[in-house]
DNA sequence: GCATGAATTGTTATCGATACCATTCAATTA
DNA sequence: TAATTGAATGGTATCGATAACAATTCATGC
């Protein structure tokens, strides 16, 4: 832990003081409680501006017993998935003096635990999160545990905890399977990164599998453990695919940035797109219109789902609700990736 | 505020009362510190696991005076640039139990001001920040009176805080001038958003047109106030541009993605590049290689900057120390929206 | 068997604020 | 006029922990 700071603080008896008044007016002016006359209220205002007062939260919160801080844990904040959906968080939670605080698990269950720990040990407000950790038995007592609201983020399949905002990934799994369907391709792969790691990417990738298999497909599959989610792994993953399978018609991709990476491939192989190859991702992230590329993506609604986590979150602060969810609407995102359907 | 919760939670009181010994002694022990016998120790363990106990952070911050949270104030999460700089900084304050908690300014100096108090108010173990909030009188009178190392983030021309981590962005605007002079062209504009709230693009794009002024060359101007720093800005504004000055031989965007949308602007209209138009962007995000493009850009090291700037606070946390920074190195990458050199 | 210092454990005050209730005093009501 | 009311202010305990020191236990050696 950081060492105590050296300089002597202006706490709450100071302003007091100087004010000529209790602790307790300026406490109450400080908040807008109580009934203060305009003159005490003046006198104390004065003093605090005069010493430059900053009411110490910490000791707010632990008096008070009420919190300002919200905890949100994301897998990463390099992942402009992930940095928008905080952002979304973010706008509205400062709109009522919440503070957001953040922890990157890196999809990594360790990481996660302590971090909850850690994070509730904050006595926050409320506390966002991926629902991976609710199923891990240590999680999940110390969610049964926890005395401020929790939602999901991201993932809205199950709900465990009071809210849940994200996309059905299941459903986008059959949404992509249904265009490749429709535009009458058959030897299909699928090609991700951490799939065993990303319980939400896996679930997309195995309603994809479960719906070809329904029509008798087999879906190729190239996934990585241990490569980055960006393009370069997207590059080099479909030409390992390629080499092993030459006759594949139809990709999915984890997530725009590694259709990209494939893509980038795909050209510089010779193989056309969408006539040879058809290309489709997942995100609907800016990227996905490049200079001549607008590639077919799903969409999901990143910010809004931030927005609409944080929203619930202020309705359930301090009361008791029953779980409830938001499931993001998804569209699929024409571009030229993919051939028109006949 | 939030409401207070309405379970009881489990104190040091309840972990001493079940292991008969006094909160003190669980107080060492949870902590390692002093000497504690084995049984004691292992009795307090015990209890304390039985009970699910998570010690009270805010109580132990306000009681020791030391504090685990470093606040971060960046402009947006939702941009590349400051959520890789962020992880950067995350990846290193983990490691000494530091928790990262961040506000956004959106580059507004009223947000960045009231984000200031309201950090400040959790009494951070350490502050970092942009250099602009140091220049508003307000900011740097609270700046002043901080308790805790303050760090500059993104931006290292001048430094008036503890550290300073960022790349000289005088130095990239002149590279960017070096290498369209070294190709001979002339007619060179520059292409950006928000550059009046955003002074580290501002002083990039001052040094491109200071060093271009050298030269004779008036440097062509189009910026939005109001637009994302997004590729379809780049695009409008491309397009705007071009309507305005058809003769433009050269253009350097504010970043990678605006780039990205001025060169499918280019495209669109049948403009060569880079014979027609030579293009260079900023940052070097892995989105600058797409498909069949590979944009010149200026390559900033953003994690590393993060976790410079992390280790830094590390350093000075508890000390005195006289103002240093870090100057990230920058590199020119070629991609081919640009022509050799002559 | 007893002093002695080290190893353990406990006591009390405090961190900076708020909750809860008591008090003061002027204005209103019966 | 006395009683009631309500606005304005202040006193005390407390939130959950730690700092600083005090008190106790415990092996030792002589």
């Amino acid at each position: 832990m950081a060492e105590p700071p050296s300089k002597n603080v202006i706490t709450i008896r100071d302003v007091a003081g100087l004010a000529g008044v209790s602790q307790m007016t300026v406490s109450k002016v400080m908040r807008n409680v109580g009934n203060i006359s305009a003159t005490t209220r003046n006198k104390v205002l004065n003093a605090a501006r005069e010493l430059g007062y900053v009411p110490n939260s910490l000791a707010q919160s632990l008096s008070s017993r009420r919190s300002r801080l919200v905890a949100v844990i994301i897998p990463s904040m390099a992942d402009v998935v992930f940095s928008e959906v905080l952002s979304g968080v973010n706008s509205v939670l400062k709109t009522q003096g919440l503070q957001t605080f953040i922890g990157e698990s890196h999809f990594e269950p360790e990481t996660e635990m302590e971090l909850m720990r850690t994070m509730l040990s904050f006595q926050p407000a409320g506390l966002l999160l991926n629902g991976g950790m609710v199923r891990n038995p240590e999680g999940g007592e110390l969610l049964r545990k926890r005395a401020c609201p929790a939602i999901q983020l991201w993932d809205c399949e199950e709900n465990d905890l009071d809210f849940a905002a994200g996309p059905s990934h299941e459903e986008a799994g059959r949404m992509v399977a249904e265009r490749f369907l429709a535009q009458g391709v058959s030897r299909i792969a699928y090609i991700g990164t951490e799939l065993e790691k990303d319980l939400c990417a896996k679930r997309r990738y195995l309603a994809l599998r479960a719906r070809l298999a329904e029509e008798g497909i087999t879906l190729v599959t190239r996934n990585s453990e241990s490569m980055p989610r960006q393009a370069v792994s997207g590059r080099v993953l479909a030409e390992q695919l390629l080499a092993e399978h030459p006759d594949i018609q139809a990709i999915h991709f984890l997530n725009d940035a590694m259709a990209l990476g494939g893509l980038s491939y795909l050209h510089e192989v010779g193989v056309q797109v969408p006539e040879g190859v058809s290309v489709i991702g997942f995100n609907g992230t800016s990227i996905a219109n490049t200079v001549r590329t607008r590639l077919t993506t799903v969409d999901v609604p990143r910010t809004a789902i931030g927005e609409i986590a944080a929203r619930a979150l202020l309705d359930l602060v301090g009361r008791k609700a029953s779980p409830s969810f938001w499931r993001a609407p998804l569209s699929l995102v024409e571009g030229n990736t993919t051939p028109a359907i006949r």
